[in-house]
DNA sequence: GCTGTAGGTCTACACCGTAGGTATACGCTC
DNA sequence: GAGCGTATACCTACGGTGTAGACCTACAGC
């Protein structure tokens, strides 16, 4: 009657489909143990601790994601890992926090970064110069991500502007009424393409 | 004896002190109380629930922060608000990750905001144009001063490459063994810089 | 002096991660 | 086949979390 052996994968699995649905407050090892039918501390035999949960779905994440993993110019780097980020925060919103949370780490990671760091290197940045761009690149999409997938910071700035005075803030009031959605990847992407072409260009 | 009577005003500063001390989860309500010197529950007299304290907690850390507020132009704006978010991560590494888990909000968030998109909006951008600008600056901003503050994170792209093949990694390598810091803030800053003065010149 | 109310306390609940001890079921060697 | 080590699942229990509801108590206004 025990449909499937639990496994580690299997319980990384239904921690990200939780995670994906009820946010990543929603897959707590009691839940998962639940879904899985199966009692809380049968987890620890395959998942040593919470964080290390964690951790998987992190894995899990990157290896649904498509990053760019293969020999390519800078650019095309740039766009295609912000592309890759901004896919995993679409689908899997809910569980797209951890990445905030516990590090990025892993041979996937570590495979991207690699050919990210290639590419600068190749455009004439030295070392600590490509590391310097990955890194930021990785970052800002980071944050920007966040408000695609978190529903918490989906209205950064809108928040609460009514309800405040318009004398104050009126471009502010003047955006509420005329903008209704931006792109904020699609800026984040040409921003730093350009931005890193003319660093590259002084180098 | 009863020294101060409990206040909302007080209870904020206990909880930022806390969250700066022991990171975000060193603030809970019974840690709080018990620094007061009173007992759990009192605390819902001021404060309705958790989510409202750490929004308070939010609203403290940009009182304490030196944003830009008033008209100065668009490249003087980021510059400003890029280092007045790293000092808040800076200053406040514990307490700063609640900017990623409650929305930024309230009069101070708007008032640097406004002045942001004015300063975009006499630079020629158009109101979206603008409203895409500061929210990619904010965004990306704090996904890179996340690693300033958060130790988690500190290493983001450094752990668990040694251990991995040096043959399949060799970048990855060559910068873990020659840099050992980058200043991240500094590179978003001039990056940000350049790829707005490019989407502006476009514009 | 009575009463309404604000602000404190106490008890209790449901949830969380996880440590320690126990039972069962497998694959191995004799 | 008998014995046994190991892996995996279970149970109980602890200390932590946020919070709801009943209670008490001191003070302000009539």
């Amino acid at each position: 009657m025990t449909s499937a052996p639990l496994s580690r994968e299997r319980i990384l699995q239904c921690a990200l489909q939780l995670a994906d649905r009820d946010g990543l407050d929603g897959a707590s090892l009691r839940k998962v143990a639940g879904e899985l039918g199966v009692h809380v501390t049968s987890l620890y035999n395959h998942v040593p601790t919470k964080e290390a949960l964690l951790d998987g779905v992190v894995e899990e994440l990157l290896a649904s994601a498509d990053l760019p993993r293969v020999e390519v110019p800078w650019d095309a780097w740039v766009r295609g890992f912000v592309a890759g980020v901004a896919q995993m925060a679409r689908e899997h919103g809910g569980a797209f926090e951890v990445l905030l949370r516990r590090p990025v780490q892993g041979p996937r990671a570590t495979a991207t970064f690699e050919v990210g760091l290639e590419a600068f290197r190749r455009a004439g940045l030295d070392v600590a110069g490509s590391y310097g761009a990955v890194k930021t690149v990785a970052l800002a999409v980071l944050g920007c991500c966040l408000e695609q997938a978190n529903a918490a910071s989906a209205d950064l700035l809108q928040t609460d502007v009514r309800g405040l005075p318009t004398t104050e803030f009126p471009v502010m009031h003047e955006v509420t009424a005329v903008v209704d959605v931006v792109d904020v990847v699609a800026v984040l992407t040409d921003v730093l393409v350009a931005g890193l072409a003319a660093r590259i260009a002084r180098s």
